[in-house]
This record gives structure tokens, sequence and C-alpha cells, in this order.
DNA sequence: CGATTCTTTGAAAACAGTCAATCTGTGTGG
DNA sequence: CCACACAGATTGACTGTTTTCAAAGAATCG
């Protein structure tokens, strides 16, 4: 059994990384009221086509995908997240629209929710936590335009090369055919690639 | 010959558009004071490739492309824009850091700059501005991951048609081979892919 | 017009996807 | 503890798409 300042030190330790401003015991206390705490096994969806997406979700323990449907039938996966990463469909959480993804884990996890309301809420009191979300932002936005640059500029090898050297713990903790829908290869493709570079090391 | 007031009235629709908080006349003047107006004609450049990118670009007339060389020596354009759209590299924007992109204009343009203090000093004193900050980092967001999941999931003629839907002013104003590679594909492919659909409807 | 740039077309090669079969490892129930 | 089922990964053969290279054909601009 975990008691929730086990499972907030992830979260306050992030917010180090992110912020230089540090948090008063009394803001502390704050963010926990604001966080809601759940624990999700392997395979159970945090987020379902169609729901709206209410909260962000800060793996403090854990993994998971978020995918959705594509117009051929397939799964495509737009991101994986381990530890210290954030799960939630941006466009359905700000615009209040239903989603057109889904969010599973991937293993046993610890997730921290915050709702909009909350999250604003937090903004307007915390200056830590203001400044972390900047931070965020800002920084989501130019790896997601790295990645967009990558998809559409590299070769498939080459892709699945950026990945290994960015991200080496996603190649070991997601499943293969999971690391080639978010290349958007297929998982044939990826397997032969993976051959390729073996023999060529 | 334009007066400072001529240029500056997109933008001050822009705002409009994505504020609900209108602007007092200080206000306006205050804006004016920082942002610079910059002419350029078709083929300058805005920024290239080494530089630091020190302002984002408000497009008041004409239309321009960002693009990089990638690896195997082809231009890569990661982003097209005509009037009411942005240009700048934010990641060097924000950090800093040498851009490894080209901004060239491809019309002849009035673009208003702001560099990143500038911004800064107006963020903190015209709500307005605030807010069509914010407005602006969200819509951005939510677009460029529409874009990747584009990019990773679809072929390339369901990319054009996506494109041709969205933004048709896109099609007009830039040449074919930009468009081919803004979607990631060979300016032959683009044409091909052309020829179909005109066969076809 | 003449020069340059952009687009189209053809043919061959490289690349990636699909389908079906096999292989591997894991975990479960008998 | 074994046998079996299951999911994931690999492989081969084939198909389809996209790239590349080269050449010819429009379109644009001074």
């Amino acid at each position: 059994m975990y008691s929730a300042k086990t499972l907030f030190q992830p979260f306050f330790d992030y917010i180090k990384t992110k912020s230089s401003i540090s948090l008063t015991d009394e803001e502390m206390i704050m963010v926990m009221d604001n966080y809601k705490i759940k624990h999700l096994r392997k395979r159970q969806y945090l987020l379902q086509e169609g729901d709206v997406c209410k909260y962000m979700a800060f793996i403090a323990k854990g993994a998971g995908r978020m995918y959705r449907i594509n117009e051929h039938g397939q799964d495509s996966v737009i991101r994986l997240a381990v530890e210290s990463w954030w799960l939630g469909d941006f466009e359905s959480y700000n615009l209040g629209t239903p989603s057109k993804y889904n969010i599973e884990m991937t293993e046993d996890s610890d997730v921290l929710l915050i709702s909009r309301e909350s999250s604003q809420e937090l903004i307007r009191n915390v200056p830590a936590i203001a400044q972390m979300i900047n931070e965020i932002d800002k920084s989501g936005t130019i790896a997601t335009q790295r990645r967009l640059q990558s998809a559409i500029s590299l070769g498939a090898e080459e892709r699945y090369q950026e990945l290994s050297d960015l991200y080496p713990e996603f190649i070991r903790r997601f499943p293969q055919s999971m690391i080639a829908s978010y290349l958007g290869i297929s998982a044939e493709t990826l397997s032969r690639i993976r051959k390729n570079l073996l023999r060529s090391k």
C-alpha cells in the first residue's frame, strides 16, 4: 500500500525540473488537493473514443499509449508515455469536444489526474505550477514540430534510429507493434529494419 | 505608399478573431510601438539557417514558407503561411539557439515583427494580446498534432485531399513543388496524384 | 521573344505494405 | 511440471506505392 505522499513524490520532483520556483508546504497541499490519484491496471482505459477528455494524466508510475482507429481500420499511435510524461487529448480537453482517441495503459500504473478547472485554479495560485505548464507547452510544441519534420522528411529506418537515440526507454518498454504504429510503419517493416541494423553494426 | 494605420488594420482585425477583449486606443498605440513593420520582396529571407530567430512575423500581406535542408540535401517545407498567419522558428525564438530553418517570402509581403521582449511586455500590459497568444498556442498545438496524425497514418493522396479541403488557398498560391515538400512527397508524385483526381471527378 | 523556373511524363528501381505461415516466449490451467 | 493457448515477432512471396532520373512540355517574367 502506498501513501499519497509517496505517489506525489515523482510529481514534485518533476515540477522541480520544469520550474525555477519551488513549492511552499501550503502549495504542496494545494497541489495534492487538486490532483486525483488513480490506479490503473495494464490494459485499462483512461479515455475512450467519443468521450470528452476531462483530465490530463501525469504518469507517476507505469506506461500508456494514446491511439486512434484510422480510416483504414488500423490503430495509429499518436503518443507513447512512461513515468513523468503526460497523457491526454489536448484538443478534447481544451475544447470540450468528443475525443477521437483512446488512451490505454500498457503497464500497471499510478496516474495523477487534473481537470481543466483545477488546473486553472492552480495556475492562478501557484507560480511554480504556472511556470511548469508554460514550460510543458513550449517544449511540447517544439517536440511535436520535430517529430512532424521527421515524419515528412525521413525514411522509416532513419525515424526508428532517431527514436532509439532519443527515447531508448520506449524501445524497451513498448511492444514493437506499438513502436511501428507510432512511427507510421507496419510491424513487419519494423521487424525487417531491426534485422538490418543488427547485421550492419 | 502605405500608412502605418493601413498596415496594422489586418492585425487589429486578427486580434478580434482571437480574443474576446477589445483594444483601447492607448493599447493600440502600445501595440504599434512594439511591432516593427517590414516590407519584403519575393524571394527575400526573413531568417537563414544558423541565425537566431529574433522575431515572430505576422503576415499582414503576402506569403512565405519555412523550410530546411534535410540530410539528403533536399528542401523540406515545415510551414506555409499567407495573410493572418505567423512565421518564425518557435524553437530558436524561445530558446535562443541557432535555427535549422530558412524563412523565405514567396510573394512581396508586409510583415509585423515582434521580439520576445516586446511580446512579453505586451502580454503583461494588454489583456487582449495575452488572450490572443494563448489562443494561438492552443490552436497551433492542435493543428500540428492533427498534421502529425495525418502524416503518419494517411497515404499521399489522402494528405493532399485533406490539405485542399482545409486550406485551398495554399494550393492556389504556392508552387506545387512547395506543396509536395510540405506534404512530404516528391513533386512528381504530386503531379501524378493531381492527374488522378482530375480523371476521377 | 528568350531565359528561367515549374510541371508533366515515362521507365526503372527502391521502398513499404499485405497476407499467410511459422517461430518464440509467456503465462495458465490441468 | 507439462501441455496448451495466446500474443508478439519474424520470414517469405507478392503487390502496390513512391522515388529517382532524364527528358520534354508549359508557364512566367524581364
